[in-house]
DNA sequence: CGCCAGGGCCATA
DNA sequence: TATGGCCATGGC
């Protein structure tokens, strides 16, 4: 069981989830912040409430109190709304624009954006595959708790972890977005805590296991 | 009533 | 490097 046959699995039980539900790559940077340890349903009324100014120039120009108010549901609005202020500020340096963002490598955007207050590993890799569509695989707690679960042994830290799944698939965007969002799907609709349960389109692994994450 | 969600920052050792 | 406290709402 290699990493790309579980993806292979998770793909064919649940389908192509369509992630990341947004109509504009910055709603997608906005959603990734809003997104940080919060339930979907919660970001969705935030993002409901900015719909007026969900655009650069329109965040940038509410007050933090004000757009504090506004994204109230998704919770640590405070925080939130810095951080949402910081992403947009650096979004200006690239004049708003996705195509003069393409310009720039891969590693100058990853790296711009963690030098974020607030953007940590797995914001800027969201960013960097759902917005910017760039093969970047997104590691979260849902990646880690599946792999421990099924006995695949994941390395500690979270470079470690990505780059040695990202080594283990091809390097698709496109695939990438969708091993995301099939763990997350996997995560939430099979069991929490146990191995895994009858209906799990895992069932069998925990016995055999993803050897070691090669390829 | 408690638990937790598609994290990240910061202080501490 | 690795914990622990903190941020906060809403659904179940």
């Amino acid at each position: 069981m290699t990493p790309l046959q579980l993806y292979a699995r998770l793909y064919r039980h649940y389908g192509d989830p369509g992630w990341w539900p947004a109509d504009t790559p910055y709603e997608i940077m906005v959603g990734a912040i809003l997104t940080q340890n919060t339930n979907w349903s919660n970001v969705e009324k935030a993002l409901a409430n900015l719909k007026q100014q969900l655009t650069p120039q329109g965040i940038q120009a509410l007050s933090l109190e004000r757009l504090s108010q506004l994204i109230k549901p998704a919770g640590f609005f405070n925080q939130k709304a810095r951080y949402l202020k910081n992403l947009t500020a650096w979004w200006a340096a690239y004049d708003y624009c996705w195509e003069t963002a393409q310009k720039q490598s891969l590693e100058k955007l990853r790296s711009e954006l963690l030098a974020l207050k607030g953007v940590g590993p797995e914001t800027a890799d969201s960013i960097l595959l759902y917005a910017f569509n760039r093969p970047v695989l997104v590691i979260d707690a849902y990646t880690r708790r599946l792999l421990s679960r099924i006995g695949a042994h994941p390395p500690a830290g979270y470079e470690a972890l990505r780059l040695r799944l990202e080594a283990a698939l091809p390097a698709s965007a496109e695939l990438f977005k969708r091993w995301h969002a099939l763990v997350v799907i996997q995560s939430k609709n099979c069991c929490r805590r146990q191995p895994l349960c009858h209906s799990c389109p895992l069932q069998d692994t925990c016995r055999t296991g993803i050897a070691e994450l090669q390829a």
